[in-house]
DNA sequence: GCATAGTCTGAGAGCGCTTCCACTCGCGCC
DNA sequence: GGCGCGAGTGGAAGCGCTCTCAGACTATGC
């Protein structure tokens, strides 16, 4: 019961490294102890007595026995396998991540993170070998993807960001990529635009394709040709240049891209031809992000709460973890179209 | 020895939550089960007949239990203590960031995040109530900084990046900021200029603080004056633009800005009153961001791998906790002065 | 006055793993 | 043939905590 070493930080005495030693130094038993530090019931003065030993000792508790008795760790992982590059390059993730990293430190839970380091198995392979994590929330950009697959079908609580058609019944926060699509769309026909293209995302990503089949859905209805008005794009602003190039050649009068840097591209493309915006091309974006209303003239496009996201993953995954039944959460956040002068030049709004 | 079952799902068989179910399925004892998953030696039949059982039936050992038997997880925290809308907008973090997860993700080692989500207190706190954690990275940026103190008085292992005068005996990986300061304000002087003025960084960092230092010692070496010549600056561009006005009021023939960001703030300024760089004004900057090269003039500054400090960290972390003897681990990484056009407008370099 | 309920506490059985120790072999050596 | 030795293995003691259970004691009701 000897200290191995006077310590040099200040309100330390003798040793308190478990729950036992407490125990002897406050004249109780290690279960009450235990209750004393988990809210229990407990004797007001007991309490007392046993929070002041264990200020004094400036106690710790052991997290690993904590959560091999309990099950639970208060560790949550996070998964975003992209190319970490990216990840500070690209504003959705780094704020998608920075809504998660919010949630989970107001809410005490620690969190583990995992990037694109790695391949896709040996992530997946990974984050099941951290066993003790309560759960996890992965972002789910592409339509294949092992790492969701994985995660879904193993036993771990998860969270998704976004969502393929197969992950209805999972738990998952979202946006209505197809809907807001089709809005956006709808808009530019609204304002009397007839040939209106459209310049993807990267094949392959949930969002991409929503918002071809919403931007499909949204020409359709208003009866319109889609014929060679697709352009494929990758959600990079080069990309974007290109496809506009092509879609200009095939004549449009709108374009709707699929995000905002794509839009940034096509931008600078429809400028290098001569043409005004949106007098000759209207153009649209999605995203609305930071530089989208800095641009000359001043991006339509469609804003997301990506921030708003992250926070609400984890909200999500803290709400199934603490109900017994894991009932599995949904979450469709709203989408707001921001009307700007790329497409309706006259009036300057917002 | 071996039941065989025909499971629903693939590849699997019995139940094998633990090492018992394993022993048993392999007809061993736990020990051997245990060597067998942790390198230990074992005869290559029943290595085999084992961890065909494990593979069979997915085995997933639990990580607390391996923790609290061992007193070892295979997971370190990163604390980098900022404001997390700075760490996606400061290269220098996302880098450094992306250094260390490549690392650690190298070699299978987890990793729990910490940003500045709450005050310092609480994040120490909160770091060492995860007692699990096997050591710990953490950036030092500023000279009065609780959480590194915290760490490095507490019994976790720590490796710092950046460190204060009084951190020498820790472990730490940084660079001579005193010394490349000393180095890139010689070149101006060596270039034939005598009023070399000096933005500094944010007063209170470490990086700040140490290139004011080396800025002075090269001055004083060359028997020049530096009276008026030192303006605050913050790190920011904005910064950069006020306190260049300042110095150019004072008469300067040069200026060495603490970090490239503010160096382009002080360009602006420059050329807002219409003088030349580096005619007028040769200019310095710190970092070589990607932007510095493309600045016009391309920007003279020092470049140090910033990724690589990542690396190191994460590096040197891991080796403290292979060293029984626990030696501090010492990484000072080398700077590069990279010479441009605003100092020696005529030579084209580089 | 006694049964009942309620409050507080301690004993003890794990949680699933690592690791020390002892034991059994088979082998080569003197 | 006895010995030492190294390789391979199993038994069992923890690691530090949670949580159930039962017990002790006090307060309450009739």
């Amino acid at each position: 019961m000897v200290s191995k070493e006077p310590s040099r930080e200040s309100g330390e005495e003798g040793p308190a490294r478990t729950l036992d030693d407490l125990a002897a130094l406050s004249g109780v038993s290690r279960a009450t102890v235990s209750r004393v530090l988990n809210g229990g019931t407990v004797a007001e003065d007991t309490r007392r007595r046993v929070l002041d030993v264990v200020t004094r000792t400036n106690f710790r508790p052991n997290a690993a026995a904590r959560t091999l008795a309990s099950g639970r760790s208060g560790v949550v992982g996070v998964v975003m396998h992209i190319d970490p590059h990216l990840l500070f390059q690209d504003p959705y993730f780094s704020q998608l991540l920075q809504g998660i990293t919010d949630y989970l430190a107001e809410q005490g839970a620690g969190m583990m993170l995992w990037l694109g380091n790695r391949t896709k198995e040996e992530t997946l392979d990974h984050v099941l070998g951290m066993s003790f994590l309560d759960g996890v929330v992965v972002s789910a950009n592409t339509l294949d993807d092992p790492v969701v697959d994985g995660l879904l079908s193993s036993s771990l609580s998860t969270v998704l960001i976004g969502h393929r058609r197969a992950d209805r019944t999972a738990s998952y926060v979202d946006i209505d990529n197809e809907q807001a699509s089709d809005a956006i769309t709808t808009h530019l026909i609204s304002i009397g635009r007839t040939r209106v293209g459209h310049i993807t995302g990267s094949r392959g990503t949930v969002a991409g394709e929503d918002r071809v089949i919403g931007y499909l859905r949204a020409m359709r209805r208003a009866g319109l040709n889609t014929d060679g008005l697709i352009a494929d794009g990758d959600f990079n602003r080069s990309s974007g240049v290109a496809a506009a190039a092509e879609l200009l050649d095939r004549g449009v009068d709108a374009i709707f891209c699929a995000n905002d840097a794509t839009a940034a591209g096509a931008l600078e493309a429809i400028r290098g031809r001569g043409l005004r915006v949106p007098d000759d091309v209207a153009l649209a974006g999605f995203d609305d992000l930071e530089f989208a209303a800095r641009l000359d003239p001043p991006l339509t496009t469609v804003r997301q709460g990506v921030r708003q996201q992250g926070i609400e993953a984890a909200r999500a995954l803290l709400q199934l973890l603490g109900d017994p039944g894991r009932s599995p959460r949904r979450v469709l956040l709203p989408t707001e179209l921001v009307i700007r002068q790329s497409s309706v030049g006259g009036v300057p709004r917002e």
